[in-house]
DNA sequence: GTCTATATCTCGATAGAC
DNA sequence: GTCTATCGAGATATAGAC
């Protein structure tokens, strides 16, 4: 699939340049709406240099998608390491999981991109990249979790549920970023300190969402 | 923009059928991946026929995207209504959130499509939108939250972050659904009944989230 | 208002010089 | 490996009959 390249001398790796521009102008306008030209332009070298590494768009497509997801899924799973305690599991469950979307923005909205438009090829490439890696990486937090349940350090809670919203909270904010500008000044003004801010909120308030319940007060119900 | 309709006898509208097989492939698309062609086959007519309603792509999309934004953002606000307590509020707000995204979801897929490929339309036109009805739909919430914190009904905590983890783990889901039936077999076998469990989660974890702590627990800690 | 036929343009893909 | 030139398919858009 890859020609090969001159084993000497790596200036400016024209594939990998490709691949990359490819993947931002992909993630951007998807799988039909995105232009070979803009992906040429991109990555500043001609139109047919595209069809000389990757034979079609669609091939070019495939090759980012199952690329990317896989060195996705295998970097967000060893960013996410074990911790002890279960307040250390979440904390560096959350801290990792923003901190790697932050570096890798444009293969999580070009993986949105395809859950909007069906998510046929999303699902076959994450089963795939998941079996590969055997694993998904969320499933180490909610393994913890769940001891902890056991445990009583955290109260009875649907495990899933959680661990869906923990993503959701930490996920949404880059894939509806214009959106969240409106009415949250702080991203657009200084993005770093916004995401700071965030992970702490986030860990916050699952600690206190999680804490077991007092005795005398009913669960659900507010003071 | 609109040619006239006969008076009498409106038997299958043929430019709200436009409108709506629009909005459908525009939202899985997006603006450029979308063809007319796709969309006249959804409204069961003629290609020419989109060129008779609407001059051009571009306006096509613009009328189905400001309409839409504003039909969206005024129906949301009135599925909204205010409650007395904190906990009612809340509880009104996620339930009421999600069922409306669940009868609207190509208008929020179509939004988080624009969110994905820069979202200048997208701020410009929602902008509008919140301007005709003055008043952002969470924006209620939060200023009940507000309230609640200084009536020492909740904790002290960031209110926009809270606001935004709320509206991400209510969106969330449908946006990346089929990343999420990956996961969460129920939202496959039975999208309505994971619905159910996700307003109540939601509304139970916020709650205990957001209670006061007690004396003698450390906050942000677990038992 | 709705259709068929057609014009025009853009995109993806290939051929061939360098 | 990289470029220029070009072909053919498919998309948007228009003209005109009904």
């Amino acid at each position: 699939m890859v020609p090969q390249a001159p084993a000497a001398a790596r200036p400016p790796d024209t594939e990998q340049r490709i691949f990359d521009a490819a993947l931002t102008v992909f993630a951007r306008k998807g799988r039909d709406g995105a232009r070979l030209r803009e992906i040429a332009d991109h990555a500043g070298i001609n139109r047919a240099l595209l069809h000389y590494y990757f034979r079609t768009k669609e091939q070019l497509y495939e090759a980012v998608f199952e690329h990317g997801c896989r060195q996705f899924m295998t970097g967000l799973s060893q960013s996410l390491r074990a911790e002890e305690g279960v307040e250390d599991s979440l904390r560096a469950f959350v801290y990792g999981y923003i901190d790697y979307i932050y570096e890798h923005q444009d293969m999580a909205r070009l993986m949105l991109n395809e859950c909007l438009c069906g998510g046929g090829v999303l699902e076959r490439h994450l089963a795939a990249a998941i079996e590969a890696r055997d694993g998904v990486p969320g499933l180490l937090l909610e393994d913890r979790l769940h001891a902890a349940v056991e445990a009583g350090e955290i109260r009875e809670i649907d495990l899933r549920h959680t661990l869906l919203t923990i993503v959701s909270a930490c996920l949404f904010p880059f894939v509806a970023l214009p959106t969240v500008r409106l009415f949250h000044s702080r991203a657009v003004e200084d993005f770093d300190r916004f995401l700071r801010e965030r992970k702490a909120h986030i860990v916050d308030l699952l600690l206190a969402g999680l804490r077991p319940a007092e005795v005398g007060v009913g669960r659900g119900e507010l003071a």
